[in-house]
DNA sequence: GGGCGGCCGCCCT
DNA sequence: GGGCGGCCGCCCT
């Protein structure tokens, strides 16, 4: 594999105090107060040309080449693999480990270790660790334990994926229970107005950069926004731009998160499927006929369709047909541009509003909508050929079937991966 | 990809 | 004959 990021060494160390591997790292705790002033700010320690893992805003880390440093907004121009371009924010690059220097903790950069806060190793990645610098705080039993110790990046790294994140197995539940505390502080978020996208770029139990509109889900109490990617309450893959949902995340919830799907009518159906047609493709219309029904049928247990659940496949498209003519002013008819009739496209290309969810926002400005590009790693068509990993964890996967096989998902996700949108609210 | 010029052909009178 | 529903396919972006 390659080795130029340094990612290669991700040798088992034993968690003692000190070793030799150094990595800096931009953690999320970093980020800036509430003020705006930096509670530490790290010296950039990037290059031009170095190799790192920058994570995307579906919460996973992908791997790129710096091309570009701007100190001042602390960030990097990233080419990923699959030659997409983008600014990546400090906070979510991470550069492999260099064999210069002493061991110093990760976060704080600081080389000391003594009682009660003592530099622990990751029995993954090898990286160092006080215990109160850690989030959450690593517990002195563990010290003179046997016991194998991950540190967050590489609990994330072994459990998140697309689809959900493991629910099963040690790290699983290493995950649950590192979910429970935040990396950053939320009451540090600047939020706009509809409480979507915060200035930080900072979401997830991950803290790293999201999109809300492609697959995510917001907490009910907090707010907040997490990824598909770092939850463990999917029963299926996400659809994007799905809000039909109550969730509670694992912070506010004290534990496991809580999901409950709200009912969806037949124009919520419509709609989130030429949405996410819509995302996918990169194109507005559609033919109803072929391809939005099409889409429906294939995807309907994902939709988790509630009472519609039941409507046998012979009668759904005339019930979309006449959701799609009924709502002119949400769906747009082909007829309207001198083509074909059951071509429809959205008017404004906007997920759809979940019905009185739990929380409504405040002010959403959603009747009044306006639409918002797709931008993101842009789909350089050989989408990201998708080496996600973390610290010294390389997972291979996704676009390119290296190693394990892509799921049965991966094809569609690749394809609309390669086109994260950027609403502009007004 | 999608807006629209252009025109086919149904159907009313 | 001619109004108009319907949509093909050119061509701009």
């Amino acid at each position: 594999m390659r080795d130029s990021t340094g990612l290669g060494n991700l040798l088992v160390h034993k968690r003692s105090p000190c070793r030799r591997n150094q990595r800096s790292l931009v953690s999320p705790t970093k980020l800036s107060s509430r003020h705006g002033q930096k509670i530490k700010r790290p010296a950039c320690k990037f290059e031009e040309g170095q190799d790192v893992l920058a994570r995307w805003s579906d919460g996973l880390f992908y791997l790129g080449t710096i091309k570009k440093i701007n100190k001042f907004k602390q960030s990097c121009f990233i080419i990923f693999e699959d030659s997409s371009k983008s600014w990546v924010l400090w906070k979510d690059i991470q550069t492999g480990a260099t064999e210069s220097g002493e061991m110093v903790c990760t976060i704080c950069e600081e080389e000391y270790s003594e009682a009660p806060n003592e530099m622990v190793i990751c029995d993954k990645c090898g990286q160092g660790y006080h215990q109160l610098c850690h989030t959450p705080n690593i517990d002195s039993s563990l010290i003179d334990s046997d016991e194998k110790w991950l540190c967050r990046q590489c609990v994330f790294a072994t459990t998140t994926k697309r689809g959900g994140a493991l629910k099963k197995g040690p790290n699983a539940k290493a995950l649950q229970v590192m979910k429970q505390t935040l990396p950053y502080n939320v009451v540090d978020l600047e939020w706009d107005a509809g409480h979507k996208t915060n200035v930080q770029q900072c979401y997830c139990y991950c803290g790293g950069p999201g999109d809300w509109y492609l697959k995510m889900l917001q907490c009910f109490k907090c707010k907040q926004w997490f990824h598909e990617a770092c939850v463990q309450c999917l029963q299926k893959p996400m659809l994007y731009g799905d809000r039909f949902y109550t969730f509670s995340c694992s912070v506010c919830n004290s534990g496991p998160e809580y999901l409950k799907r709200l009912p969806l009518q037949w124009v919520d159906i419509a709609h989130l499927c030429l949405y996410n047609l819509s995302v996918i493709h990169k194109k507005k219309y559609f033919d109803s006929e072929l391809e939005l029904i099409t889409y429906i049928n294939e995807n309907w247990d994902r939709l988790h369709p509630g009472e519609l659940g039941e409507t046998p496949k012979s009668e759904r498209y005339e019930h979309i047909l006449e959701a799609l003519n009924e709502n002119k002013t949400m769906f747009m008819s082909g007829k309207e541009i001198k083509k074909k009739k059951h071509l429809f496209g959205l008017r404004i290309r906007v997920p759809p509003i979940p019905p009185n969810a739990a929380f409504k926002a405040e002010n959403e400005p959603e009747g009044t909508t306006h639409e918002f590009k797709i931008k993101g790693r842009k789909s350089s068509k050989p989408l990201p050929l998708t080496r996600e990993m973390s610290n010294g964890v390389v997972r291979q996967e996704k676009r390119k079937p290296v190693g394990r096989p892509p799921g049965p998902h991966t094809k569609k996700m690749t394809e609309r991966d390669s086109e994260p949108v950027l609403p502009l609210e007004t």
